[in-house]
DNA sequence: CTTAATTTTTAGATAAAGCTAAAAATTTGT
DNA sequence: ACAAATTTTTAGCTTTATCTAAAAATTAAG
């Protein structure tokens, strides 16, 4: 298994969870940032690795032994993102590009031993749950911040724009993994609202607020 | 940088330590396990990339710029040794595969953090110098323990060959790094030698004794 | 129900890294 | 010094992963 396909796999897999259809040829070019002629001689290779199954103009799905596949890299990015952060001080918005790296190193003792040094953590520093090593993922029932109302409360869970910009923006704003979330006030006008997080009161927007999810105490 | 060139510079830089010559084409080739052209290809390209010179048929020699890049290789591989086992538990003999698909991550930050996590390790699992961030290495003066007589006492500080079959034999002898080895007697017919390992006493053969590094200590 | 727009595939090129087989250059042995 | 042995390079081919440009298939629109 090539660094490319590894990484065309992790992409096929996000985007079939995200519409649970077959995925179109384009979206998987538009995902790696490649043409289509590309991804079209992938999706032909992997295909007759028996990875995924496609019929032309139908798009494609992974066969099992793809998803399986495609899991145990995300498994493996997600472990070391939470290495990065725990252990060597990264900043949520640093560890993305180096995991990228770090999840196509091949070693199942590898992989073992970080979980056990990391004391098999559930979920990574986004949120996003980390897969066993049966392939297993939990999943986390969670709620965008904007569909809460006034007086509800919530623990941040996750985000959904993982963007650099967006995650230096929740660190000025205090606001990270496992934080309570109360809200104060919600504006009808923009969709705005006021909220408190852990002793800090402030003020973000409804597009900050769609980003943001929660898992609902109240 | 690829993956490739890297590992080239990395083997010519050795050789060129072993010999301190110019490195034949051939040589380059044996250590990579590749064929002849091969090298040839690739000693063209890294030569225009202004990282090594070389005189056909007089030996290959790298440039400060391609030096330092080997060291920085260097670096992370001996850097993730040390992680692997001071903290995964990895034994002497399980690390260097590892650590030859991790000494390729590309991140500054990574490796000063490992580094410092580390607690700025002076030298790896096998006795090896970790160089610098300067790329400076440490020279430690070291001497085969054959070379040691009667009575001498030394600080066992590497190994030559570091097969795994050599590292499991040791392993299995309960001979680490670190430890303090004294000659009790050396036998002139086959140069064995008893020895006392920190409390055991034991016997190695010749072969065993000229792959053990001491640093001598009376 | 054709034409237009979109999506997907094919064809042909390129660059990295390797190979084999053969040629060329150098070194060695006598 | 000259043939033999060795080392190194060249030439041409292969695979992976890209690209561009063009063709083909499908879907959408009037």
């Amino acid at each position: 298994m090539t660094l490319s396909e590894e990484n065309y796999l992790k992409a096929i897999f996000n985007l079939e969870e995200q519409t649970h259809k077959g995925v179109p040829t384009n979206a998987i070019a538009e995902m790696m940032e490649t043409k289509a002629s590309s991804a079209t001689d992938m999706v032909k290779r992997l295909s007759e690795k028996e990875l995924l199954k496609y019929k032309p103009y139908q798009g494609t799905r992974l066969t099992p032994k793809g998803k399986s596949h495609a899991i145990k890299v995300i498994r493996k990015h997600r472990l070391w993102e939470t290495f990065l952060v725990e252990n060597l001080d990264f900043t949520w918005d640093e560890v993305h590009e180096v995991a990228e790296q770090l999840e196509h190193i091949q070693s199942d003792k590898l992989i073992q031993q970080l979980d056990k040094f990391l004391g098999y953590p559930k979920t990574d520093p986004h949120g996003d749950p980390i897969p066993d090593e049966e392939g297993n993922i939990e999943k986390i029932e969670k709620k965008v911040l904007a569909e809460l109302q006034q007086e509800d409360e919530g623990i941040c869970v996750g985000v959904d724009d993982s963007s650099s910009a967006f995650l230096k923006y929740l660190d000025k704003l205090d606001i990270s993994l496992g934080n309570k979330i109360k809200v104060i006030e919600k504006e009808a006008f923009d969709n705005s609202m006021v909220i408190q997080v852990e002793e800090n009161t402030i003020s973000i927007s409804s597009l900050a607020s769609k980003n943001i999810y929660v898992r609902k105490t109240s």
